[in-house]
RNA sequence: CGGGCUAUAGCGCAGUCUGGUAGCGCGUUCGACUGGGGGUCGAAAGGUCGUGAGUUCGAAUCUCGCUAGCCCGACCA
């Protein structure tokens, strides 16, 4: 954590709004200054956009180590040869960015990796005693989308969290799939999101057992149908162990019990069923899938384990995806109001503002110093606005880069004694001694 | 990939119809006043007008090509 000066900074804020922009969470990443396109579809992270892409980069890391699945790294370019062994170089059509190298071999942009995911594993592994396996990364992907818009909610160029289960039968498998949908409601819970599970359709990846994913936002690409009782869940602080199968199963059945599907795969005479006054038809936006897909991939890839009976099997596989970069669009679509966003203190790329009203008044420059380095050791990350500037000016642009509290300090409360502590989301002041601000953030952050 | 539209200073725009050598607001820099919700006044910097060709004495403006971007649709972990 890195905690800043304004005038040390590069945060790069609009007044006025770029003409291309249409939805709020784009409009709201080029004001505050997160992201620059660099062409279609692909952008430069500016440090505030790129901070908050980190920390929730961090988050998925935590919540999949937390669920037993390892990371690696893998390439963004791959050989072509794998993927015509899958036989998908043919099927994944124009949306593949193919690329020939000096010796005018094919390779390609990954779009995805289960092709050199299972390439890794039939190298290394051969026999079940070394099973069950998760594999997992975080890298870039591109999708080269004929019409690419909405910034980074549907980038060419986009951050990808992708994982991929090996096990011996389709009951590890399973199992693998639901501490993913564990793993993956507590990652977006963690994030101050609201994301439903649906029952989806396979797409190019296949497979027919697969959720994906949606956080709730009037402005989302997909219609969604679902009974409003599954907004109720919350998985909260529970502590999970993921190797408990039937533990993990019963979380699994609980979110998906209620009805919740999106337009593809809508059913209006299940709907129906649905009490009336819990029906609610909204829309989503998509930010992670699940698959299982069994020996797709493993079957035509070779990709196989000597079992407890000495035979060769193919591996069961599935394949589980969170869009890390998406997700930065998602929240803002999620959480913003028309002053700008409002950061949820899970994500938030500084963890308070400071901002002082007199720059320059001996006496406010001091108590802004000291909150600045009472709340740096307690661990808070704050941003102090030093800039000469009015206040009108600070709040306007603390209200669009959405940190969720605001520290005001200025001679009038000093005089008191106190400063103001402000909710960015409610909008509430409380005026408290510096020592007492302190305290209180530190008690809002501490389970962060 | 079909249909529509746009491209002039960091951002938002005018100027194009009717060709005459670049303009406004915001932002930036400097100075002064100011000081609890984008303040006021004064001064200044910043643009090969997306790109290539053509017409013309002369092109941001007219013609043709190209490129990039936006919107609607189709497509889309």
């Amino acid at each position: 954590m890195i905690p800043m000066r304004l005038t040390r900074y590069f945060l790069p804020v609009l007044r006025e709004t770029p003409a291309e922009a249409q939805i709020a969470s784009h409009r709201l990443m080029l004001r505050a200054g997160m992201i620059r396109q660099a062409s279609a579809g692909i952008y430069s992270w500016l440090p505030l956009g790129f901070k908050v892409l980190r920390r929730i980069e961090q988050i998925v890391h935590e919540e999949q180590q937390r669920a037993g699945h390892i990371p690696l790294l893998m390439p963004t370019l791959q050989s072509a040869d794998l993927w015509r062994e899958s036989g998908r170089y043919d099927d994944y059509g124009a949306e593949m960015l193919r690329i020939k190298d000096r010796h005018q071999r094919d390779m390609l942009y990954g779009p995805t990796n289960e092709e050199l995911i299972t390439d890794i594993f039939r190298s290394s592994v051969g026999s079940y005693k070394e099973l069950p396996l998760t594999l997992y990364h975080i890298q870039w992907k591109f999708r080269d989308e004929t019409r690419p818009r909405f910034g980074v909610m549907r980038g060419r160029e986009f951050l990808m969290k992708d994982g991929y289960n090996f096990d011996l039968t389709v009951e590890d498998a399973l199992h693998a799939y639901n501490r993913h949908m564990v793993s993956y409601i507590r990652t977006y819970e963690r994030m101050g999101l609201k994301a439903i599970p649906m029952r989806a359709d396979g797409g190019p990846i296949g497979g027919d057992h697969t959720h994906e994913f949606l956080v709730l936002a009037p402005t989302g690409e997909s219609a969604v149908f679902y009974d409003r009782a599954v907004t109720d869940l919350t998985l909260g602080d529970r502590a999970i162990d993921y190797a408990d199968r039937a533990a993990v199963s019963a979380i699994v059945d609980t979110w998906t019990a209620p009805y919740a599907r999106t337009d593809e795969r809508h059913d209006p005479d299940a709907f129906a069923e649905v009490p009336e006054d819990r029906r609610v038809e909204g829309r989503g936006i998509e930010v992670g899938q699940i698959f299982f897909f069994g020996t797709k991939y493993s079957e035509p890839m070779k990709a196989v384990v000597v079992n407890e009976a000495g035979e060769r099997v193919p591996v069961q596989m599935g394949s589980h995806g969170i869009g890390v970069s998406r997700l930065v669009g998602a929240i803002i679509e999620a959480s913003h109001d028309d002053k700008g966003i409002i950061w949820p203190e899970g994500v938030t790329p500084f963890g308070a503002g400071i901002v002082n009203l007199r720059q320059g008044d001996a006496a406010t420059d001091a108590a802004c110093e000291g909150l600045y380095s009472a709340l740096t050791a307690a661990g808070i990350d704050p941003l102090y606005d030093d800039r000469d500037e009015r206040a009108g000016a600070k709040f306007a642009t603390m209200d669009l880069i959405g940190l969720p509290w605001r520290l005001t300090v200025g001679p009038r409360g000093l005089a008191a004694g106190k400063v103001e502590l402000t909710s960015r989301r409610t909008g509430e002041s409380e005026e408290l001694t510096p020592e007492a601000a302190v305290a209180r953030l530190r008690a809002i952050y501490a389970d962060r």
